[in-house]
DNA sequence: TATGGTGAGTCCAGTTTTCCAACTCACCGG
DNA sequence: CCGGTGAGTTGGAAAACTGGACTCACCATA
């Protein structure tokens, strides 16, 4: 009798959950590049300022953004990014990447972010094992989860 | 008299856009999985059958899935993904990487993907340029885009 | 030939979210 | 005192999402 409508358990799922809403992910660049006071955020991002309150709230009780006052009388805050929501950064660099190539044919790029070693950053994705680039016919998945196969639920 | 609404011009913004939308990355997901079919889709992602009706013809559009038969009488479709769709998916690892590492702190995994070279898959971005790990600390933004600064639009 | 099942959607009523502008509240600078 | 800034909250209208039920075409089998 279990209720066959219970998606397929995944991380991608779950952490979409908490960053897959709208504009979270844009408050999490616009922190990133220091951006991190309200105003500044509604300017960049162009969300309704009730949408990004209730963002920020969100961001902030997951642990991928904190809240920091920056000055006390007059009381103003500040959001910067956790150790955890830095490493939400390598998704916004690869969606900016795919954005300049795809929708924007490389031409014209709003932003150009470089890297410390003094070229525009392009990166690659590589196995932390092997040290080989990642691509999709190499990976094999594999669902743990039980009552889950690759393709669908198990008939149980 | 410029709308002061406009938010700053951004690929990643631009990219969310069209895969930002919920389930949108899901799609994506199942079908680098390799279930294409439209009733594979909904049980495996739980997402009402006319939203998700409504994403494929979105993602079919911007060129990140194709639709394909693969049987004529009786007429059955399978969604697969594009090159462009193939380049999205390092956003899906680095969205599962980051919810096992922080959403299940690294038990329990219900899917694991495993590399060509044998080992479980953890990913590292490098620079292409230098070869080296990409991290917050070495990346410089410079905004392009006429009317912006890295803090916010020129006061003009 | 009737019965049931699959695949791929569409339709609909009801609930949530989102959007946007306006408003608050505290403080500061001149 | 007046205007401005920062950080939100409030209140409706508009859009999106939700969970079924329904369609339509095509087998399979009995």
């Amino acid at each position: 009798m279990a209720a066959t409508k219970d998606p397929r358990p995944c991380s991608i799922a779950d952490a979409l959950a908490l960053v897959g809403e709208k504009y979270s992910l844009l408050v999490l660049r616009e922190v990133c590049l220091g951006n991190g006071r309200f105003d500044q955020l509604v300017r960049n991002i162009g969300a309704p300022r009730d949408v990004l309150a209730a963002r920020l709230r969100r961001l902030v009780e997951a642990g991928i953004l904190t809240k920091r006052v920056y000055s006390e009388r007059p009381q103003r805050f500040e959001y910067r990014a956790t150790q955890a929501g830095l490493e939400l950064e390598p998704v916004l660099t690869t969606l900016r990447e795919w954005g300049d190539r795809h929708l924007r044919k490389g031409t014209d790029l709003p932003m150009v972010v470089e890297h410390s070693c003094g070229s525009p950053l392009v990166t690659r994705v590589t196995c932390e094992a092997c040290g080989g680039v990642v691509r999709h016919e190499d990976l094999t998945a594999r669902p743990q989860a039980p009552g889950w196969t690759l393709t669908g639920p198990a008939t149980a």
